[in-house]
Order: C-alpha cells, then sequence, then structure tokens
DNA sequence: TTAACTGCAAACAATTTGCATTGTT
DNA sequence: AACAATGCAAATTGTTTGCAGTTAA
C-alpha cells in the first residue's frame, strides 16, 4: 500500500510533510529519533511540525513510541505485524531487534490478578554486543 | 541497616542531603519522580544537588531508574530483593506494582541467540485501571 | 587539609504552544 | 469556502554544567 493510502485509511489528511515521514519511518528497519528523522527528509520542515505528524501517527497506532534509559530520547517505529523488542547496546547505541514478544501470556496474568485492562507495555533489553566484548 | 550504614558500604561519602534524599526513596513503595521527591524533603536543596544524588545511587545500583512512556519524566525506584515492574493506568496515572519478573528464561535465550551480555531491562505495562474502568 | 559535595546561575536539550499563513478537501 | 496543517517564534520543562563556597573524612 502506497503512502497516501495508508493516510487515507487511517482517516489522516494527506500533507506532503506526513507523506514524508511516514515513508522515512516505514523504510526504517530501525527505530529512529526526532532527529535521525529530520536527517533524511528531503524537504526541510520544522520540529514542532513532526512532532505533530508523530503524535497523529501514534494516535492512529501507526508507529509506536520507546523512551529508552540512555540515551533518553524518544525513539519512534514503524509498527509491522511481527511484533518486536530492542536490545540496546549500553556502549556503542547499537540496536538489536528481537522478533517476537515474550509476554502475551503474562499480561493476562497480570490483567487477572489486577484488573487493570492491558492495551501496551514498553519492554527493552540493555547489554553490551558482541563486537564492544572485544574493544 | 540504617542510612549512613548504607552509604558507607556502598563507600559513598556520606553528606545529610545524600542520607535524605535515600531515606526518601527507600520509605517510598513505590517509584517517584524528581518533583515528587523534591516535595518530600525536610531540607530544600537544589534540583542539580538531587540529580547529582540520584546519579550515583544508580551508579552503586542502589535505585533503579524507569523512563515511562508517559508522563516521560523518570521514575526512581528503591532497589529491593524483589525485582519488580510496574503498571501504569493510562487515565489517573496509578501505579500497580507487580511482583516478580517474567524475563529470565527470555533474557537467556536472547543472550544465546544474540551474543549480547544483557545486564538489565526495562518493563512496564499501561492500561486502565479498575476503578477508571467504571467512571 | 584536601578532595569532594552543594548551591546558584546559566546553559542546554527536548518538547509544546499561540498565532498568522498556507494547503487540502 | 471551511477547516485543518504548517512554519515561525517564543515559552515550557527536564536536565546538565561551571564555578565559588562549604563540608566530610
Amino acid at each position: 500500500m502506497d503512502i497516501r493510502s495508508e493516510l487515507k485509511a487511517h482517516e489522516i489528511k494527506y500533507t506532503k510533510q506526513r507523506e514524508e515521514v511516514l515513508s522515512i519511518l516505514k523504510a526504517s528497519m530501525l527505530p529512529m529519533t526526532i532527529n535521525q528523522l529530520r536527517d533524511q527528509l528531503e524537504v526541510e520542515m520544522d520540529l514542532s511540525t513532526i512532532y505533530r505528524i508523530l503524535d497523529v501517527l501514534l494516535e492512529k497506532e501507526i508507529i509506536t513510541k520507546t523512551v529508552p534509559l540512555e540515551p533518553s530520547q524518544a525513539l519512534y517505529d514503524y509498527k509491522r505485524h511481527i511484533h518486536k523488542h530492542h536490545l540496546i547496546c549500553t556502549i556503542c547505541g547499537k540496536i538489536q531487534i528481537i522478533e517476537g514478544c515474550p509476554l502475551h501470556d503474562y499480561e493476562h496474568q497480570v490483567e487477572a490478578k489486577t484488573q487493570y485492562i492491558i492495551d501496551r507495555h514498553q519492554l527493552e533489553l540493555y547489554g553490551v554486543c558482541p563486537n564492544c566484548q572485544i574493544h
């Protein structure tokens, strides 16, 4: 599906800024910070515009947001069919994608125990990548 | 163990500011933001001092830091024997403690698969608490 | 006494807001 | 034409830093 249709499918008004932000996120295999996103823009746009677009995409659950422990700048990620988490190297910052999620059953158990209705979670792992273990 | 000894055991120089910050965190069953912490101080102290003290306590792994998705202000928590996570109500902000951790085996699997050495993780759940489901 | 810690003020960074202008439907 | 989105500038908020004065060991 092209970006234009994807926006329409979510009832988001088309603008070239929204198209560009979404297509950059969609093309990236790794989650991105606002600054990384801005650096990839072909047409410059104001940071406040980017923030507002990300808010819309989050609202519609087209992307996800994560706030890592360090550096604590938010990461935005296009939501694909495979739910995934990140393993972040605390030395070099490299992000390793971990496909799948270990929390399905756990969330149900917690719902049963607490009576909360759980609708999402934030999980990242932190450690040292193979490369940084050597150097 | 009293706070003074606890600081000494971790080779942290005693100051009344450090004593107070640590004792407040230790007394709280819930994780706290910097502002909540400051509001409980009997002796006022500068915010930069609080940040620096928290850095020391984190360094020595006496406390943990979490950066929730919303509101994205860091939470600090005294580290007890029972590893735990938080379930945060996205309506009223109430934090429910979940004792235990579902990630032990998972971390080992991920280590085996990725060759990273994993040393910590961040996990919180988000949902709607029983009270907010009614109102 | 010495090195480390604190307070203060200023800098910095990330994010949000108000408002006039522009663009989409 | 009507309403919503963008750009710009300014305001907010959270956090960090430099430095002079104070304090713990």
